[in-house]
DNA sequence: CGAATCGTTGATTCAACTCAACGCGAGTGG
DNA sequence: CCACTCGCGTTGAGTTGAATCAACGATTCG
């Protein structure tokens, strides 16, 4: 179903306008953008590699994450997505997949054809400057995840996972950073942090006895700010927030 | 000292060009960019983490390498540069840098300025496609990255650097992927591969024994690329080169 | 020739992995 | 309604891949 000027654009307006300004003209052909509504289960592939690309999704709920396999049967999370982010512009001019996109829980997205962002981009210098943007600072948070898993040790790197989500969180206004719901298995942990599931669990028995975390079954809570950060090593510029 | 329509800029040209189709028109109008020529020396800083980078640079020869440092003192080198790479696209949108470029030998690049960049790719939507694509490319690699320090052990994360490396220089014309100088100091290896600079070397000296690579000096050579291949679980779409 | 840097090797330690068992809650079906 | 399974979390014991610590070679360069 194919709309135009529907208000489920507008959180991805508000996304592109958070760093890069919009004037109204600009803001009204974003939400002018043709696109689709889709609705995926916990689970289900959104894409994978090798496949050819179509579209370029905006999250509106749930979770969602990237993944590459290893020849070992192995496999890594590359990023995980919660709703306000971009989920393949990376793949916009590139013709194959070079990785997954899995659904983490049930999840909605609007799709608009990769031509469609690129020719409004084109069109618009400063639609294009915002979407290009936003590639780059995918890009930056894949280079933090590089340092993140190379130098620092489980504890301090689960902690980076867990500031980053959080802060990230809060950027897109989705609650304070304090608590939030993490529905990843701890399995899952250990693909996005490069952990095995069992040293996972360890690691966060540690942060929560340190008092550093509070957990309940799936969610995770911030007990401390100012120590998890510490602990984490993390500063937030390499999300570009500001 | 600014050109117009300088020789130099032809390699950038024929990168662009690699796997976007530009026209004449198109290429004489990135032939005309307005641009600075500068050496660096061995360890010369280009950027820093904090500044705010005002150029895009090029690279025609020597070699340049990205890192970011960690808390404890340590540091990961997130990229490794070779000519015919960009070296900053990803700092064009984002005012802040979030991580050091350093020479890793004598070095010459172009310098052309981000907003005359970005000026070019929404003048000629070719040429913008072509750049982004570009900066895209370069995500895909951090993204094998993640995989590779998070999910390969020393001897497959080690090999896989190298047959990258081996690939691209390949790709660039710089050579035939069989042998080729890595001027690194196992140090700066351990440093991008997240590994220890003595355990780097026992790991070089295993693929040595092995018969998969032949090592003088600051030299690699690959002795049998398919088993170096096997080893290191590559395979070059993600390089997106075709 | 001396100093400095980098590469090499051995001995030892340790962080994270592996293997294995068990607990627990949510479904599910007899 | 209970027994069963299944997936996930938790914990312990033992192993291992990589780090650490330390010493010594090799090469370059002033």
């Amino acid at each position: 179903m194919a709309h135009t000027g529907s208000i489920l654009l507008a959180p991805m307006a508000k996304r592109l306008g958070r760093t890069s300004a919009l004037n109204p003209a600009e803001c009204d052909a974003v939400l002018a953008m043709p696109h689709i509504v889709r609705d995926y289960e916990a689970g289900q592939y959104l894409l994978r590699e090798g496949d050819r690309p179509k579209y370029c999704s905006f999250m509106l709920s749930g979770f969602i994450y990237r993944h590459k396999f290893v020849g070992d049967g192995g496999r890594q999370i590359v990023s995980i997505h919660i709703p306000g982010d971009f989920i393949d512009l990376q793949n916009m001019l590139l013709d194959v997949a070079d990785h997954n996109i899995q659904a983490l829980t049930g999840a909605t997205v609007v799709q608009i054809e990769s031509e469609v962002v690129a020719a409004h981009s084109f069109a618009k210098p400063a639609i294009g400057r915002a979407f290009w943007r936003e590639s780059l600072v995918e890009a930056s948070i894949f280079r933090e995840w590089v340092a993140n898993i190379g130098r620092r040790d489980a504890r301090s790197r689960t902690a980076h996972l867990l500031c980053e989500l959080a802060t990230r969180r809060e950027a897109a206004g989705l609650g304070a950073r304090d608590t939030f719901e993490l529905p990843m298995t701890q399995e899952q942990l250990g693909d996005a942090l490069g952990l095995t599931a069992v040293h996972v669990n360890r690691t966060l028995k540690a942060l929560h006895d340190e008092g550093l975390i509070t957990r309940s079954k799936r969610s995770v809570s911030v007990a401390n700010w100012g120590l998890l950060r510490d602990a984490a090593d993390f500063t937030s510029g390499y999300l570009h927030l500001g």
